[in-house]
DNA sequence: CAAATATTTTAGTTATAACTAAACTATATT
DNA sequence: AATATAGTTTAGTTATAACTAAAATATTTG
């Protein structure tokens, strides 16, 4: 593995794109539409990088160039990022469960005063 | 994973001082002395921050501080460490090999002059 | 306790990465 | 041909990371 993948999957925006073309490629402009906090130029520049790291491969048709993820330059890495997101998921959910608790938590169990 | 983890293991000094400590604890110090382009400081900072994404820990015995490194926390990245270690090694045995070559390379065989 | 050793921390500098605005290229539509 | 759409590239700015020199801390040794 090159030096430049790591590098490449440091970043997060790097990793937010990544996602978006995990499941199936994606034009570049429905990747800027996902992410409208940056202009269409800054992510182009990141789709190259990524693209000179060989972690995307693109292809043009009509006006539209469609970008995928080549997971074989990933190899294990893959499932590192793949669990990430999983992760990230369960935090969010369980932060939800936590929200839930302080609206109405369980009073603790175990020997209180025996008054 | 975290992405400390990510961003710790996408910096080539940081890689180096991961290397160094692979095998077997080494003090700060050793680790400087096996990078001497950086002062002490440079090293330290980068010590820090290898242990808050939890890729280091350290143990203090006398003057010295001991670093090791704590693969559970790497998982298959690891492996994918190793391996490009191992390829570095490969391309210098490569490159070693064509130098040779260069110096005395062995005459083709085949049907020479017989005097 | 003073001096030496090993390391960390701080404050400021320099190098690198990420970003923006605008110009540019290419393809399609009218 | 003019206009619109989709994307890239460039030049300059800003944010972040890496580094240095020097001061600070902590532990041993004389």
């Amino acid at each position: 593995m090159e030096p430049a993948v790591l590098e490449a999957i440091a970043s997060p925006r790097r990793r937010e794109i990544l996602r978006l073309v995990w499941t199936g490629e994606q034009s570049a402009g429905a990747i800027h539409r996902a992410m409208p906090d940056v202009t269409f130029g800054a992510v182009s520049l990141q789709l190259r990088t990524l693209l000179e790291a060989g972690l995307l491969e693109a292809r043009t048709e009509q006006r539209n160039r469609y970008y995928r993820v080549r997971r074989e330059a990933l190899g294990p890495v893959a499932e590192v990022l793949e669990r990430m997101w999983d992760d990230a998921l369960w935090k969010l959910k369980l932060a939800a469960g936590l929200e839930e608790t302080r609206r109405g938590p369980k009073p603790r169990r175990g020997r209180g005063k025996r008054t």
